[in-house]
DNA sequence: ACGCAAATTTGACGACCATCAATGCGCCCA
DNA sequence: TGGGCGCATTGATGGTCGTCAAATTTGCGT
């Protein structure tokens, strides 16, 4: 059922669990929530009393500016946490698809909990680690110059995190207009850059939001992890001083 | 001494500290490190033994891509810890400014000290969230639509930062092309957007590298958190399915 | 099957930014 | 004091993207 016929509703088993031991238990006292699409979930994640769980469909963190422009800050997939960030701005979650399932695990508990159990804190711990991961993954899709590579960039973050159907194929669960707003693009533009990678062979497209990363080589342009100076090489021979 | 004299070296004096309980017992094993612009405080955060917090002066988290340009996807303040991001890609982690002062702690020390005591395991689930909040206002920036609002943004964000001298000057520890690379824009871009907000009042200069935020208004664009719907609508009127 | 509304795509044009190039500024050192 | 070097600023130009507009497709209820 839902959008991701492949996202597993146990926490156990859910490939994007970074320690599945014994959290199963959480569920126990987990509500499974349903929504449409546009409806809000949660709109204050810091006062929220409760975390989520996206478990099929999508949903959305967001924004929107004094110039009516929304920014999208996060995409949530199934497997998703989120409202743990404490301390983090103010930003609307709403379902971004039909369908979206969410459960809700009380805030309160899970905190006492962490208290007592190191696992829990540590899998808590993995949580926003994983959020971390997935915000430098953002900024450095942002970082990209031209907007072909920034939707290809996203296409590819995309594949890595939702699971393929029969025929090999990747839903977007989400518009176009979705995908503008989380890249800092336009619709126009969006379409275009997808028309192109298309015609360049980089993806192949099925009606609209079914697509298969063709090229990835001609996407990634890949990190050099290391630290080519750009612009001053700095004292580089000088030596680490250590005073204490 | 150092490029922020306000900067407290304690962690407990720390504005930017949130639980100040007694972890200054953590900087009784704690080195303190001494680096010139441009070396490597660290070049693979994920395998580093040791947890770094910057005491004065200015680090900079960054990737090169393959195209020659150099993303930076973090900026590390006095106050800012690094090196608990396990999930992390790998980013090097250089000074960006002479006389940057980092004291390093043991990881493999903290973690255990963090399965005994819940204050030390709170204070490190605050660091994460500290750190994506980081991210979410980086993504925010870079977000916004012209050059002038970008640069506009990162200044009242390194206002937010960092102290005034008694002048009421900002002193940037950071060259054009350390902002160019954070913002995703060209050093000239930068450049001109600084002159441009310059003219209209916007902000003052001193020199290339101290700053005043004269009108802020003029730049924020705050955020309207709700989620005023930019595309579809939605079915907004259906309501919450419970379905356990 | 039909028809309407929403979503997507494509085109034309103008604004903005990256690039190339030249100049000015601050600092170190001979 | 002068020269060299890195950094910053300013100008000119072409490419990219946002905006306005229209055509086309998709989705869905009747």
């Amino acid at each position: 059922m839902g959008e991701s016929p492949m996202s597993d509703e146990s926490l156990q088993l859910n490939p994007r669990q970074i320690s599945p031991c014994s959290i199963a238990s959480l569920d126990a006292f987990a509500a499974r929530l349903h929504y449409h699409r546009g409806q809000e979930i949660c709109d204050d994640e810091a006062a929220s009393p409760c975390w989520f769980r996206v478990v099929a469909g999508m949903a959305r963190r967001s924004m929107v500016r004094l110039s009516g422009r929304r920014q999208i800050v996060g995409l949530l997939l199934p497997g998703d946490f989120f409202g743990f960030s404490s301390q983090s701005k103010s930003f609307a979650i709403e379902a971004a698809s039909d369908d979206t399932i969410v459960r809700s695990y009380p805030r309160q508990r899970l905190e006492t909990l962490a208290q007592t159990d190191p696992r829990i804190a540590q899998f808590i711990r993995s949580l926003s680690s994983e959020m971390i991961s997935g915000l430098e993954e953002q900024i450095l899709i942002l970082g990209r110059t031209t907007a072909a590579k920034k939707v290809g960039s996203f296409l590819v973050s995309v594949t890595k995190r939702l699971t393929r159907d029969q025929a090999g194929w990747i839903l977007l669960p989400m518009s176009r207009y979705d995908m503008a707003d989380y890249l800092g693009l336009s619709v126009e533009t969006v379409s275009r850059a997808l028309s192109e990678l298309r015609k360049s062979g980089t993806i192949a497209l099925a009606g609209t939001r079914q697509f298969r990363i063709l090229d990835a080589d001609a996407i990634e342009e890949g990190a050099v992890g290391g630290s080519l100076p750009r612009t001053t090489p700095g004292s580089r021979d000088c030596e680490v001083t250590v005073r204490v």
